[in-house]
DNA sequence: CGGGTGACTCAAA
DNA sequence: TTTTGAGCCACCC
């Protein structure tokens, strides 16, 4: 795609990517787009981009599957209700099975 | 260019 | 297993 475009955008744009039902991880997505030490950066990405609900950033999790990012949502949970709506399965802010859920783009993606 | 920031990650204890 | 500490880098002043 066009590297030109903002890193941001690029997180974006991976993330909107995130199939139903698939979570994917800050390094997976940083690796993907090469920045693989910027796994900070995915996340503050998201920050913004959670402004714009058509990015589900509740699908972005970090290496562990577990929410992080739950405390940035609106309630205490709705990021994990969301992915359990999804048919994910979370155990204490912890998805389970997370292998079985993991989208990893630079697999799936491969460019 | 420099500094602050952060939803990460790894290593060590 | 969890908790600290430190490193990391892109974006915005």
């Amino acid at each position: 795609m066009d590297e030109k475009k903002g890193f941001f955008e690029q997180v974006y744009e991976v993330t909107r990517l995130i199939p139903y039902g698939k979570v994917t991880t800050y390094g997976a997505i940083a690796t993907y787009l090469g920045t693989a030490k910027s796994a900070r950066m995915v996340g503050w990405a998201l920050n913004v981009s959670k402004l714009d609900e058509t990015i589900p950033a509740h699908r972005v999790v970090n290496r562990r599957g577990i929410l992080t990012g739950k405390h940035h949502f609106e309630g205490t949970n709705l990021m994990q209700q969301l992915l359990e709506n999804e048919g994910v399965e979370i155990y204490n802010n912890q998805i389970k099975n997370l292998e079985n859920v993991l989208w990893n783009p630079s697999e799936e993606l491969k460019a």
